[in-house]
DNA sequence: CGGGTTGGATTGTTCAACAATCTTAATTGT
DNA sequence: ACAATTAAGATTGTTGAACAATCCAACCCG
């Protein structure tokens, strides 16, 4: 047995928000579902109130909806929830990309995401592939040295990946990216910022419109 | 007596936080202070699960330090948090007034808070300069319409008003403000939006420089 | 067929208990 | 005396059961 899966420092709701989140990511609950305290509870045989400390640290990161006296339901972004979401990503990510120093080490990491996305396109792996897009994001969001922006920036790439766990096909929201990704790596590594920051809005525009006509095309 | 203490429909644990959150942000408590479960709990005459989940509520708002195994904490936001607050700020703020339209709705709340401020401090009442200073900027936020991007900014609000709350005379921090938000609401109200970005830049740093000095005085 | 009623199910909250972990103070060895 | 170790006490982590409050759906009655 590796070293992995060891002690596990977290505590037990917090392990198993993470599980419940994995989940959800991968769409293994349908959109709006209602998660019951009582089965959920016994699912993951915890109590019902350690339950609802899950609860309210998935509600808290907005992959779930919490209506009072009602249950906690799957979160289920929507149409405008992508607009919105792609309003707030425009603004961030252009502001950390302005900040950004030529010799920032989150480059090499931004480096590094494409060269892995790369190599799961070659695999077939279309999963990681979204999951290094994803990494690569983050990275640019860390150019600007801002931990609260880079965790106002999480909750939205964990809704967009809910947004993509409800999607059936995902390789062609990702495909086109690895390519625009280096591009926009190179234009930062040689310093171009304003170059780099109209090419990020034009990639984020690109984006919004093929996630939303695949939702569209879901129904 | 009065429409007020209606039903309130909140659960406990959500008025119980607002409370908290309420008496945070007055100070009421002392930076970094720790929260015993027992004690809070009798003190608010609520259980001790009921109030995990007041604390797991506030944590994740930022106004409370979880260490597990440990306990909670009152979060006692530094001179670094300061930084990376107006850090975030700057580039919230920015992008929200960017994509300010001049007609825009949140404009008039602007102009409405301002007049808010006049009057508040005609009175000597600094609490309230505070208050509304902070649903100006709020305001501004809104100018971008984007709910995920205004609550991410409502939370660096709240980490600002707990710094607020550990200082002693606050009076200071808000007058000079009052002058250069009426300055920006014009500057939008006229449509001059590059002009309102960087006199917006300017007053941040500003800003930031007097709270970080009144950080520093306070020791 | 529509509107109120009732019963059952689910959530909201509390309590008491025990396990796991941390803190503090006493104890031991040098 | 001093450092490390151990033991005791307190706090957090988690559970199970219980009951109140609320919601839901089937039922009854006009």
């Amino acid at each position: 047995m590796t070293k992995a899966a060891e002690d596990d420092e977290r505590s037990l709701a917090t392990r198993i928000a993470a599980d419940i989140r994995g989940m959800l990511i991968s769409g293994e609950f349908a959109a709006a579902e209602k998660l019951s305290e009582q089965q959920m509870a016994s699912r993951f045989g915890i109590s019902r109130n350690t339950l609802r400390e899950v609860f309210r640290l998935l509600t808290s990161q907005g992959l779930l909806d919490y209506i009072p006296n009602r249950g906690v339901f799957v979160a289920a972004p929507g149409e405008a929830a992508v607009v919105d979401i792609y309003r707030a990503r425009r603004i961030i990510q252009k502001g950390a990309v302005e900040a950004a120093s030529r010799d920032h080490p989150a480059i090499a990491r931004m480096r590094a995401t494409v060269a892995e996305a790369e190599a799961a396109r070659a695999e077939g792996d279309w999963r990681r592939v979204g999951t290094t897009n994803m990494e690569f994001h983050r990275a640019m969001v860390d150019l600007c040295d801002s931990p609260r922006l880079a965790a106002a920036f999480d909750l939205l790439l964990a809704e967009l990946r809910l947004v993509f766990g409800q999607l059936e096909d995902t390789s062609q929201l990702h495909e086109p990216y690895i390519a625009l990704n280096a591009a926009l790596t190179e234009l930062l590594e040689r310093g171009a910022l304003s170059r780099a920051v109209s090419e990020l809005d034009a990639y984020l525009v690109k984006s919004q419109h093929s996630v939303l006509a695949a939702l569209r095309r879901r129904g």
